[in-house]
DNA sequence: AATATAAGTCTCATTTAGAGACCAAAATCG
DNA sequence: CGATTTTGGTCTCTAAATGAGACTTATATT
């Protein structure tokens, strides 16, 4: 979208508002991370280990796994402990951080599933015309 | 992630429990979709016709932006409205239940904004190690 | 007369995600 | 004893999602 005006644009770089940080922004690309969520989610069920979250996430790859819990470490919502096992083992944890995403991360989750009725009925409304 | 027990998996699916349709899925999903949250939060200000929120959005493309609308309109958080004007013009409101997804948005984004400073000290940590 | 605007669609290039092979050392299985 | 499994990843290759931007058609503005 680059034939915009830009007046906006211009206002809010004159007012020092730097968009690509954007805390708002951020947060949504976290939870807008696809992954991230549901894995915050599972570990609230427990410290867990790099594969026993995989199982736990079956259509995660190792790939997405892998990233999206150091993205979560980097943040702080995670941490990550390696055990001197043979083999040794990870073991990834809520942070007091991640514990408190999960309060409105829950919310969302609410409001999901009282409105899963009507955002089907929607649905059908919308696909059959 | 082929290589999983599927221990935990055969029993959801015993249960009835259908992965793909997990209601929460969907949601994170929605929330996941990098422009929904944004759009819904712009149409807040009240009705916007297409280019208006082009112009809002500076970084969103077209494309993605006619994507957006169709998938919230197709779930019914969005009303699309066509004025027969010359050229004709298109409107896109919130609906009720696109208003009372506002909430648990506004949940989120305000624990973003009072994490935002711990959150970039655990960059600021990791990033230097 | 040339340009801009409305709301998109379409194509092509770039980015992101997924599938799965591969790693090394130790434990388990037959 | 040899084969397989398990640990937590990385790497490559492919597939899918996204971005950039040209194009449309009829009217209004400069």
């Amino acid at each position: 979208m680059r034939d915009m005006q830009l007046s906006r644009l211009e206002e809010w770089k004159a007012m020092g508002f730097d968009f690509q940080n954007c805390p708002v922004r951020q947060v949504l690309d976290h939870v807008a991370a696809k992954w991230t969520s549901l894995i915050l989610l599972e570990l609230e069920n427990g410290p867990q280990r790099f594969n026993a979250l995989g199982r736990a996430l079956p259509d995660i790859s190792k790939r997405m796994l892998t990233q999206s819990l150091r993205d979560l470490e980097r943040d702080g919502l995670v941490a990550r402990e390696v055990f001197d096992t043979k083999p040794p083992s990870v073991a990834y944890s809520l942070t007091d951080m991640g514990r408190s995403f999960l309060e409105p991360l829950h919310h969302m989750i609410v409001w999901a599933e009282s409105m899963m009725p009507q955002v089907e009925a929607a649905r059908a409304q919308f696909d059959k015309s």
